[in-house]
DNA sequence: TGTCATATGTGCGTTACCGCACATAGTGAT
DNA sequence: ATCACTATGTGCGGTAACGCACATATGACA
């Protein structure tokens, strides 16, 4: 029941051995390139470990590598001058890291965070950069992304106006577990509060509420969806929205269908 | 002295006479583009005119045209079910709105509203594609306003979530009048609330200030700025990262160099 | 000039969240 | 078993923004 970062390490080690390894088409980008796409990209992947906390994209700093992950957890935060944050998007294996490459940025003005520990498969950015200027398929399916993204930024953006703590943590559970293999995940109270932007207790005052509702258990960094439907009910509409914006930006099996 | 909205379509009309309308380069986006892309785009731009809160694009909904502003000032806003509203982002003459288009989505979650009144060049929205789709300098150049736009979101998030309305009310201002010929806008306090997604009272005892201070003046839809250092200082940080970021994504002269 | 709609000012109690201080409880290391 | 560390619980005063009600001022227009 214990599970703590080294023991983290070692899940993951037993999910994926040297026999089974994540295929890159466990990510949804890698998924949907066409053959000759995935030909010439998947020989330069390189399945990473990616460890909590662990930082793969700082703010203004150019990028060398791109992420597509697997079974992780990525956050883009934005850290402000006193050291206040917020998260502004939150990438898992329907995304990718690293898409001001391709925009032509390098670099953005947030941080890519590991929030839940896994594997990504990495690229080196300039190989992203050469296939995206063949101006194929991965090109179009990259513009989709870049509008869910988008889309998700936009809505953080009108949630941290309106909603209160407890939505916005909603939010924020559900699109964890969406992107992760169960409704367990590894995660302090005290960062949520860095991802939300809050304090630590308005998050404890948030999550009791839930626990008490039968909606979460949790403790010491552990945390259980045990009421999903109720979840959603208690959640603001910014979870919904973003959700069908995705699947209505990036349907299954859209590739070589642009 | 007086401006009102029928006042605004003179001084507009004063200012774009038939013998000095206003060139398409008066927009960024379009001015960067090299004299190929020109010659085969600009025959297809219509000068229209934007009266203040007209639509030009609601959400969900697909975007017929892309507009490329003049002087005239969008805000994409998006409203929620309850119908409070939180602007996302703007756009001026340093950029375009209907950037759905060339990412694939063909419409947002987001409305776009006329802040300030004026014109804009508009191109039939396929049009943009074919454009677009020979994978040319405006491919290129939209790619890099798209991340320019991201930044903006992603700055509104966090100033939602940290900042005080008269903060944020002084990014709104700087905002808008860099986008303006002068520093004088029309604008009541009670839209620049909808915009900000906070109460009327809030805009008015934040305005009360920064008039105390000899930043701004205003009386009755009126405000002019009369202190922008002050002004600048008052402000959070956010202002300037997304200044910097966008200067830093698109420098002037870049036409070509792609 | 008077009238009216609209924009702005102001006061009040309420609420959500903050910052701080400190108490309590799991958990790993020894 | 003990200790130290970290995560979580809780209380308290302070503050920013809210919702509401209503007062006042300004400019447009008859």
């Amino acid at each position: 029941m214990t599970i703590d970062p080294p023991a983290v390490k070692s899940v993951s080690e037993k999910t994926h051995t040297k026999a089974a390894l994540p295929p890159p088409e466990t990510n949804r980008l890698l998924c949907e390139l066409p053959p000759d796409v995935k030909l010439r990209i998947n020989p330069h992947l390189e399945l990473v470990e990616l460890k909590l906390g662990q930082v793969i994209g700082e703010a203004g700093c150019k990028m060398r590598y791109v992420y597509f992950p697997v079974d992780s957890i990525i956050s883009l935060l934005y850290v402000m001058e006193n050291g206040a944050s917020a998260e502004i998007a939150v990438v898992g294996n329907d995304g990718m890291v690293g898409v001001a490459l391709f925009m032509g940025g390098e670099s953005t003005t947030s941080r890519a965070v590991v929030q839940s520990a896994g594997y990504a498969y990495k690229l080196f950015g300039q190989r992203l950069k050469d296939e995206f200027n063949r101006h194929g398929a991965l090109l179009y399916l990259l513009l989709r992304y870049s509008q869910v993204l988008l889309t998700q930024m936009a809505q953080t953006a009108v949630c941290n106006r309106h909603h209160s703590i407890e939505q916005q943590l909603c939010r924020w559970l559900l699109l964890s577990i969406d992107r992760l293999p169960n409704d367990h995940l590894l995660m302090t109270q005290e960062l949520i509060a860095n991802m939300l932007g809050v304090r630590r207790e308005g998050v404890t005052d948030a999550a009791g509420k839930l626990q008490r509702q039968g909606i979460i258990n949790y403790s010491r960094g552990h945390i259980e969806v045990v009421n999903r439907k109720l979840l959603e009910a208690t959640c603001c509409e910014c979870y919904n929205v973003v959700k069908h914006e995705s699947e209505r930006l990036m349907p299954p099996g859209h590739c070589g269908k642009f």
